[in-house]
DNA sequence: TTGAAAGCGTTACCAG
DNA sequence: CTGGTAACGCTTTCAA
């Protein structure tokens, strides 16, 4: 196209060979200890790849040994602290590997998920870790068989595909029965996006634990939001002018409860002393909300961490050993005692 | 190693030129559209790619051609809202540019954050942007002999290193001198890192701000935070067992805001009635904290779609084109007039 | 212990 | 318009 000021061009490992007097073959078995090599020659070879500051080139080592030395990682939304929070897991669970992450994202869509794992898998990726999504089990399934492949939010465990799911209902059970035991009896719940699995099981949950209290279920209770702070604060709004009452809201995630918080703090309404709010998920910033949020906490990290660590082993043909990771209620400031 | 039940290997160009009945090189023109090819063996190649479902090999188009299609990028911290922002700005700028963006994380640690580039560069990245990070602009300067790099919070322009700057010390003036306008006149700073560039920047701001207005710095008002919710927490804390008389709070960034309003919450002082709170950064979470955060917006989204964009331009021997992105100042509700 | 040579899956040059 | 061939940078037999 047009003659750009080019980069000096790296050095290969034949030129350290030449340098060092040896063959290629030699300098191979060096950098990867394949074999014994005499002191004189490692010396001098060693020497070679200092001055010349000599880097295997991962793409040729990648193409002749049929591993690229990569792991896919299909996440969804780059800036949602959940998925950013399982990352790091998978981070943590690589590092030392060997194996670097390529992050793609699909944003929640199954054309556009389907089309990144394509592309990861042009690259030749070893293994695919799925953060969620709209793929099915189906189209994992069909992936898997030309990989390992570890998605979260699933229960699948076919040939070389695993599946990780927290347990959403009973977290959502964990909630309700808290706000219960609190003494709350009329409890809103701001639901997430239908067509995510987890904010059906979530409704589920929430609708259990009532049942299981001999409480009637009320439709006008539970009211749509999207997962996001704007529609926990539209929620609210509704919830309000539909003047139903309530002592509490439980809200599908913490984004949700930020907003739910939000619109209850515009009308002066207090938390906890008028209405106690409790959210789902634990991000890291529920700490640090006026008050601190009380919430379900999700071990999103130890479930990225354990995702990668299933690939790699998976990878190495070894048995995975998958443990079923708890959640866990986290009591803050956003929700106490009726009086 | 251990012999695991593999997947089923991918199909080649050569197989594909086998069942078309045509040459390999055939099929290679056919996919880059580099001759002209006679309809009935391109119907036939069509035919055998699609029945295949063969997807070419990017390691070895990447090997043979020099150029991987991937764009490296350092970023420090994954869970940190900032580079999250400017990670999706990047992931806008490179969609649909065939390049494919490789995430690394250097953790604020210059060793670490060289090893990870060194990394990029073995696996043949094309480019490379740098999101901050505590590397030199001279060792900046090295890695850029070998490929176009881009990095954030950094003035330099030589050879094929680019530097994207906000002007961090008119952020911090934009935000010192509304306070000033608001009336308050005993204004305390929780500062960043001082090892950060930007946090020297903004408290120069904030006394440059105080110095035009004519009031005399008073360190006893400057506390020094992290950065983190932790630190602005404690620093509030602190100024307020040390009894210092102040009606305002500028923070280094925004989750320093969030730390300090919990702190002023916990000792039951309102916000904005009692004391004002100004940020920096305008993180998403900024418009749902209680009360809404006025802060300092810092273009990072775009931010990292310009670091994108430039390598990309770089890439293609065109002069890249680099505008100052202002800085603005957002007006919530968490600063008011003192009366 | 060492080197030569073949080949991983592509692309690009050169004939035809 | 098409096919053969060499080469990208590396690893891995196979001989020596």
């Amino acid at each position: 196209m047009s003659q750009s000021s080019h980069a000096s061009t790296a050095s290969t490992l034949h030129e350290v060979a030449r340098i060092a007097g040896v063959s290629p073959s030699t300098v191979s078995r060096i950098l990867n200890g394949t074999a014994r090599v005499s002191d004189d020659k490692r010396k001098a070879v060693e020497a070679a790849i200092a001055n010349l500051s000599y880097k295997p080139n991962l793409l040729a080592q990648g193409l002749k040994k049929g591993r690229a030395m990569t792991i896919g990682i299909l996440t969804q939304d780059l800036a949602s602290p959940f998925f950013t929070e399982a990352l790091m897991g998978v981070e943590a669970a690589l590092a030392g590997s060997g194996y670097a992450p390529l992050i793609v994202s699909g944003h929640w869509h199954a054309d556009e998920e389907a089309e990144r794992v394509e592309l990861l898998m042009a690259r030749r990726v070893d293994g695919i870790v799925i953060l969620s999504g709209s793929l099915s089990d189906k189209q994992i399934g069909r992936f898997a068989e030309r990989l390992p492949i570890v998605a979260t939010g699933r229960r699948i465990d076919t040939g070389q595909a695993r599946g990780i799911a927290l347990d959403q209902l009973e977290g959502a059970r964990l909630a309700t029965d808290y706000l219960l035991e609190l003494g709350h009896r009329q409890i809103a719940f701001i639901a997430g996006l239908p067509e995510h699995d987890d904010a059906r099981a979530r409704l589920a949950g929430y609708r259990a634990a009532l049942e299981a209290a001999g409480i009637a279920f009320n439709p006008a209770l539970v009211v749509q939001g999207n997962f996001q702070e704007s529609g926990g604060l539209l929620a609210v709004n509704e919830l309000l002018e539909t003047r139903q009452r309530f002592t509490a809201i439980f809200c599908a995630n913490d984004q949700t409860a930020y907003g739910a918080r939000l619109a209850l703090y515009r009308r002066g309404i207090r938390v906890p002393d008028d209405i106690s709010i409790i959210g789902f998920d634990d991000l890291p910033n529920s700490n640090y909300t006026t008050p601190p949020l009380t919430t379900v906490r999700q071990p999103v990290y130890e479930m990225g961490k354990q995702a990668a660590r299933t690939v790699l082993q998976l990878l190495n043909g070894e048995t995975p050993t998958l443990t079923q990771l708890p959640l866990e209620l986290i009591m803050r400031e956003s929700a106490r005692r009726i009086l």
